[in-house]
This record gives C-alpha cells, structure tokens and sequence, in this order.
DNA sequence: GTAAACTTGACCGCTTCGGTCGAGATTTTT
DNA sequence: AAAAATCTCGACCGAAGCGGTCAAGTTTAC
C-alpha cells in the first residue's frame, strides 16, 4: 500500500543528481543514467515529463544535455512527484462512506506536507544524515 | 499518486457498517453492500480477506452474516488497510539512490500514523464532524 | 558534414484492479 | 428430512497501469 513507483523514485533520483552538479552546465542522460543507475531509455520518458512540466531544462546537439530549470531552493520535491504521478489524491471515485472523506483527506494532506520541501532542504537533510553517520561510526 | 484503491475503501466502509451495528449480531453481505454500495461479489473477496485477518467473523446458513470479531476499541484501520492493501511500504525495489531512504521512510511513517488509530476514534471523529455540521448550518 | 545528443512515439509483456459468476458447503428453519 | 438462507471458494474477464525497450527522426556543436 502506498508505493511510489519506479517513475516517481527514479525522477527525484535524477532531479538530485542535476541538483548535485548544479554549477557543471549540462548533464547527459546517460551520465544521469549511470550515477543513478536508472534504465536510460525510461530515464528519458522521465526527464521529458519534468521538462514538460518546467523543473529541468534541455539542450540539444553536442555538448548538450539536461540542467535544472531553477536553482534548488526554487524547486520542491511535491512539484516533481506531482508530474511524474499525477496529483496527491487518496480517494479518485466518489466510492466508500462518505463520512470518510475526512480521513482521506487527512491522509492525502500528510503526504502532500512531507514532500513539501525544496531540493535544497532535501539536500541539506542528506548532508545531515550522513555527518550524523561519520560521528557514530 | 498515493491512491489507495477501491478494495481499502471499501473495506473500511465495510467495517465502519459494522461497527454501527456492533449490536444487531450478524449483519449479511448483501445488506452491507446495499448500505455502503458496494459491489456485492466483490465485498465478499474483502470480507472473506478481513476474516482470515481476523477482523471479522462470518456464520453460515440461515440467519448467518458478519460481525466485527472484537470491539471497536479493540481494531485498528492501519490493521484493516494492512489486509487488504499490503504493508504500507514506499520503496519494494532497491531502486532509486540510496541517499533517498530517508525520505520514503517518513513518508510510510507518516501514513502509519495517520492510519494507527481504532475504529471506536474513527466513530467518534465522525460524530465530531457531524456535530460541528449541525452547529453551522 | 558528421557526430553527439535530445525527441517522439510506437510497442510489449506482465501484473494489478475492479468486478462477475457459478457451483458447493454449511447451518437454520420448518 | 427437506428447504431455504447464507457464506465459501475459485475460476474467469476486460481494462488499465507499470516498467521498460526500441527505432527513427531532429537539432546543434564543431
């Protein structure tokens, strides 16, 4: 229950990875691919979506390649999942009790909180954990 | 993204039903899916599943049906949705970097939460919620 | 011009979802 | 004992989504 899909899993995968080599200029699918260890031709479909949706940018031709459409702290984790599977949206149908509707909604708010939060937060947070790490270790 | 299916609504909705009618004995299917609208041949794959979960239990023959198989208070949604959806688990595969487990991991957190309370509170939220109607309008 | 790189869209096998159906087993009622 | 009510089990089905592959085409840098 409540699995994000591979699409969602490998998009903010890559949108890290653009976000970690942000001052590099242009990335290449492939070397998206291989740092992260995502099929690339899936890869694609999935950049294409972000690209369609204003979170990553693309350059054509030699020397070409994918960069984020905005500095890190601009972009936010809800936007990129939303793209990539649709709207955080428990109860589709109008199925089921209705006086449930309120613990839907409960549950669509709590994820839609978690994963509003920039990249760069995301970053910073991973940074964290692993200093929290070299301490303990 | 994050939509839980037909099956874990229908489901609560199910035992919501009887959990109102704690009191009545045995409830038959067919009078469930008629109260909750529910597809009659497919609630009972639910409620054959919440059975062998032990949520409910069935009699057979003539003036048969369900019922919950413990008090309100003493069942828990995250148990029901558990049934019938699978765990609540973000990431099955290993895939997707691994710096990311974090984050999936207070996702599913926070969805367990949200689910880890008795059907007794969930009755008693919706009265809440029908009280503060009532007040309004 | 030619190689590098993105772009587009068709295609595919597999699984899950939502649901239907029918025959059988069990129990109560009469 | 027979009939009626009810759950039980498993097969089946169409549609959609998932995860991924592939080929052919464009665009751009050099």
């Amino acid at each position: 229950m409540f699995g994000i899909s591979a699409k969602g899993i490998y998009g903010i995968s890559a949108v890290l990875e653009l976000a970690l080599r942000y001052n590099e200029g242009a990335v290449q699918i492939r070397d998206i691919a291989e740092a992260q260890d995502i099929p690339r031709h899936y890869l694609e479909q999935i950049l294409v979506a972000l690209k369609r949706g204003g979170v990553v940018k693309s350059f054509r031709g030699a020397q070409g390649g994918y960069t984020l459409a905005a500095p890190p702290q601009d972009l936010r984790l809800l936007d990129v999942m939303t793209l990539l599977e649709g709207p955080v949206n428990i109860t589709p149908g109008g199925r089921g009790d209705p006086r449930l509707q309120g613990l839907w909604h409960d549950l669509a708010q709590g994820a839609r909180d978690r994963l509003d939060r920039s990249i760069l937060e995301l970053m910073d947070e991973i940074r964290a954990a692993q200093n929290r790490l070299d301490y303990t270790i």
